[in-house]
DNA sequence: TAGGTCACG
DNA sequence: ACGTACGTGACCTAG
């Protein structure tokens, strides 16, 4: 037995429009019938204890029913409907509709007439019905299996058979008859003049009903006699206004009111546009709905049809169809025939897709979907978007692992998301990308294990001398790796300086340590024993779990990770791999090309300053630029005031330190810092900088301003991201919202300019048919694997792609070098 | 699992 | 008064 739920659109409307103060959207939209509205239907959600099967509102039209035909004077003393409500109308049913209620409207028939055919309905299928409206008119359709719920703003009361027998004295169906003697003023129905409620029940509940009153009118004595003598008429009349009907053609099965839970995507606009703040609390904290387990069909059900969109996912060597319907499983060869004669494949990773087609050595033609990436490019997240976070986010449902079945529904609800602007991003680069990303991830990176290995071996060595040493000078073994430990020997055993303190405890990071260098000989065994047991830890082993069979590293690209539409590298990261210090740097040695092969590494130089020139479209750094200047030498002569051929090496570095800031989102504390200056001086150089740089000044300003009221920013590829931080009451959140501010605009554009560059760079090559490829992306540099006979023209492809890559105010400089390894190829 | 640390752009 | 530059991922310890 199930539940339906179904509401009197029209009776709960009114009730809550003169029951709820007034209210108004931000636009000025009255909104206190709406409000009342959603309360009353939420009400009724939790008061049926669990989730209904079914679920409905009926609303009645403004054209006259058959019993306005009927009768000239039903409902005729009405008036109409007030403006401030009209006004609200159409809203609830977008509300209702986006709660999951199919809406019912059926010219010449009012809503009590579709709730009792749908009651009449439910009750044959064996299901409970509870009808929710503002007023009794329904009270004759309750019975064992139909209950009514009757809406106040407060309450929401129950109806139940036993309540109208113990206050009417009669059935519930009775009362129809009851109506038909006392009539209803509100609807103009006249009954029998001069028998009041009182009356009416006193006849129905002694003969039974109505034909029964008149069947007996002889043993009714005195004026009653009289008044249903002379009221006969008027009383079947009323009956049959009265009455409401049971079988109204509904247009539609019971079926088709099924409850498939809410569209939160639609509810959280509606919410947001009508300023239901509470209701959207409370859909955001509302518990969500547990993904329903799935059920899969054998392949060979599935019939394919051309030209349709289908739905697919790939996982553990397993292919997952949806046709929209049904779902299906198979080897991942198999369910190709079906696929390709689609018109479109729609999938959570389009990259995991064709990995597993790469895997199984067939080629997927449709046109594939990525909805990870149609997510990421509405709205990247923190720590990056998966699918639960998707799920829960746009339907409101819980599921930990990618369901095929879910895909549809975050289609269409992506789909309606994808602005114009955004759309082009997603089609333009990071669809392209994800073929690009999967090819790279495939051939990945040849590394030498045995001399990485004997590496290790060698750090190794040092490692257990360094750590014997510290142990001498700390006068105990104890575990240096451990934070709390060390602090213990430096601080509280060696009385050294404490600078900082962290959560927990000491800090003994290396700005803290490099303090203390000159207090105590154990301070550069730590420093050093770090750096060693960081490369042989991270780097030496890390790194040799994860070379393949095939002597290569095969990195996966988180295309849907960062917020600023940078990619990531994981498992292993290959884009921090050590180059600022010699010793790391070796590691590089053992990163290498394939015989016959050579490595093409291309970088960007100053790529962030030169997106920051051109966005904030500041003469003195365009001309820098643009006459080919060392940009920091150029800050330096602008910042200190003294001529190009005067500025020193000191002062380079710090100019150097303050562009770095400037691309941040500046503060005087971190420059000085960074600098070893006074944060007077630090904060000096800052003024310096703004002042000789007003477009970048203006620029930073704009950004920020644009971010407080748009509530995000965005790339000059229209990449946005969402700054909730900047409108924070905490300081140090909307601080930190405004540095992201003015740092996401730049460094996303670089990310979007080196995306374009791969997708250009990928096409080429393969134009050319060369068999170069790209292996390797590090934000700003890219690494192509070439034969040698194709390096200069893969170089020449790479460079013409990555300076093409955009028409900037200012060119897009390259640095290329080629080697056997990427420690030779990078000058 | 969180925090500290450190490798990269 | 208080924390302190943007974006990542991996490894270690400690609870």
């Amino acid at each position: 037995m199930g539940k339906a739920l179904i509401f009197d659109g029209n009776s709960i409307l009114n009730r809550a429009f003169y029951g709820v103060r007034p209210l108004s959207a931000p636009d000025g939209l009255p909104t206190n019938a709406l409000f009342g509205f959603v309360g009353m239907i939420n009400k009724a959600f939790s008061q049926i204890g669990g989730s209904p099967d079914y679920c409905a509102i009926a609303f009645d039209l403004k054209e006259k029913t058959f019993r306005h035909k009927a009768c000239e004077s039903y409902k005729a003393t009405r008036k109409p409907m007030p403006e401030e409500l009209a006004l609200q109308v159409p809203f609830a049913h977008e509300l209702a509709s986006a709660l999951g209620l199919r809406v019912i409207e059926i010219a010449g028939y009012e809503a009590d007439d579709i709730l009792g055919t749908l009651s009449h309905e439910f009750t044959k299928n064996g299901d409970h019905t509870f009808i929710v409206t503002g007023d009794r008119d329904s009270f004759q359709l309750i019975n064992e299996s139909v209950t009514v719920l009757l809406a106040s703003n407060d309450d929401t009361k129950v109806t139940t058979p036993a309540e109208i027998k113990e206050k009417y004295g009669v059935e519930p169906k009775k009362l129809i008859d009851i109506k038909a003697i006392m009539g209803d003023s509100s609807d103009n129905i006249s009954g029998v003049a001069g028998i009041g409620e009182k009356g009416a029940i006193k006849l129905i509940s002694e003969y039974g009903s109505l034909d029964n009153v008149y069947a007996n009118l002889d043993k009714i004595t005195g004026s009653t006699n009289k008044k249903l003598t002379e009221g006969k008429e008027s009383a079947y009349t009323s009956r049959f206004l009265a009455e409401i009907k049971l079988d109204v053609p509904l247009g539609c099965e019971i079926n088709d009111c099924a409850y498939n839970g809410c569209d939160i995507l639609k509810l959280r606009e509606l919410y947001t546009r009508l300023g239901f703040r509470q209701f959207l609390e409370k859909l955001e904290a509302a518990a969500p709905q547990e993904a329903e387990e799935e059920e899969f069909l054998p392949i060979s059900e599935l019939k394919a049809i051309e030209g349709e969109t289908l739905y697919l996912h790939a996982e553990n060597g397993e292919l997952y169809i949806c046709n929209g319907k049904d779902c299906f499983k198979c080897e991942a060869g198999e369910g190709v025939a079906a696929v390709n004669s689609a018109k479109r494949a729609v999938c959570w990773s389009a990259k995991d897709i064709l990995h597993a087609a790469k895997g199984a050595g067939v080629d997927f033609m449709p046109k594939l979907d990525d909805i990870s990436l149609m997510a990421y490019i509405v709205s990247p997240a923190d720590n990056g978007v998966t699918f639960g976070k998707t799920a829960l986010d746009l339907l409101g449902v819980s599921s930990s692992e990618v369901k095929v079945s879910l895909l549809p529904k975050l289609y269409l609800a992506l789909n309606e998301r994808l602005t114009e602007s955004l759309r082009s991003l997603y089609e333009r680069i990071e669809l392209p990308l994800a073929r690009v990303l999967c090819d790279m991830e495939f051939r990945g990176f040849k590394v030498d294990r045995q001399a990485l290995d004997s590496f290790g071996e060698a750090l190794t060595q040092t490692i257990a001398e360094e750590e014997e040493a510290i142990w001498a000078l700390a006068g105990e073994r104890f575990n240096i790796n451990s934070t709390k430990q060390l602090g213990v020997i430096l601080f509280e055993k060696l009385m050294l300086p404490h600078y900082r303190k962290t959560k927990s405890g000491y800090s003994t990071d290396v700005s803290v340590l490099e303090k203390l260098i000159n207090y105590h000989p154990i301070i550069e065994l730590i420093l050093d024993y770090r750096k060693n047991t960081k490369l042989k830890n991270t780097y030496c082993d890390g790194l040799g779990k994860q070379i393949t069979a095939d002597s290569r590293i095969h990195t996966t690209f988180k295309q849907a990770q960062t917020l600023t539409g940078r990619l990531s590298s994981a498992e292993p990261n290959l884009q921090n791999i050590p180059v600022r210090s010699e010793k790391g740097k070796e590691l590089r040695k053992f990163f290498v090309a394939d015989n016959g092969n050579i490595l093409i590494d291309a970088d960007y130089s100053q790529i962030e300053l030169r997106v920051l020139a051109h966005v904030a479209n500041d003469e003195t750094l365009i001309n820098a630029f643009v006459g080919g200047e060392d940009i920091h030498t150029v800050t330096a002569s602008q910042v200190f005031g003294v001529p190009l051929d005067s500025v020193t090496a000191e002062m380079r570095k710090r100019a150097k330190a303050v562009n770095f800031g400037i691309i941040y989102g500046i503060g005087d504390y971190s420059l000085s810092q960074d600098l070893k200056i006074p944060k007077k001086t630090a904060a000096e150089y800052i003024q310096s900088y703004l002042a000789r740089y007003p477009g970048v000044r203006d620029y930073l300003e704009q950004t920020k301003q644009s971010a407080r009221e748009n509530g995000y920013v965005e790339t000059m590829f229209g990449r946005i991201r969402h700054i909730p931080e900047i409108s924070s009451k905490n300081k140090n959140l909307q601080a930190f919202g405004e540095r992201v501010a003015m740092n996401t605009p730049i460094q996303g554009a670089a990310a979007d300019l080196i995306k374009l560059a791969m997708i250009r760079t990928d096409e080429m090559l393969r134009d050319a048919g060369l068999k170069a490829r790209l292996i390797l992306q590090i934000h700003d540099e890219l690494i192509i694997e070439a034969p040698t006979d194709e390096a200069e023209r893969a170089k020449e492809i790479l460079r013409t792609a990555m300076q093409g890559a955009a028409e900037l105010k200012v060119p897009l400089q390259v640095d290329i070098g080629i080697g056997k390894s990427w420690y030779d190829a990078k000058d």
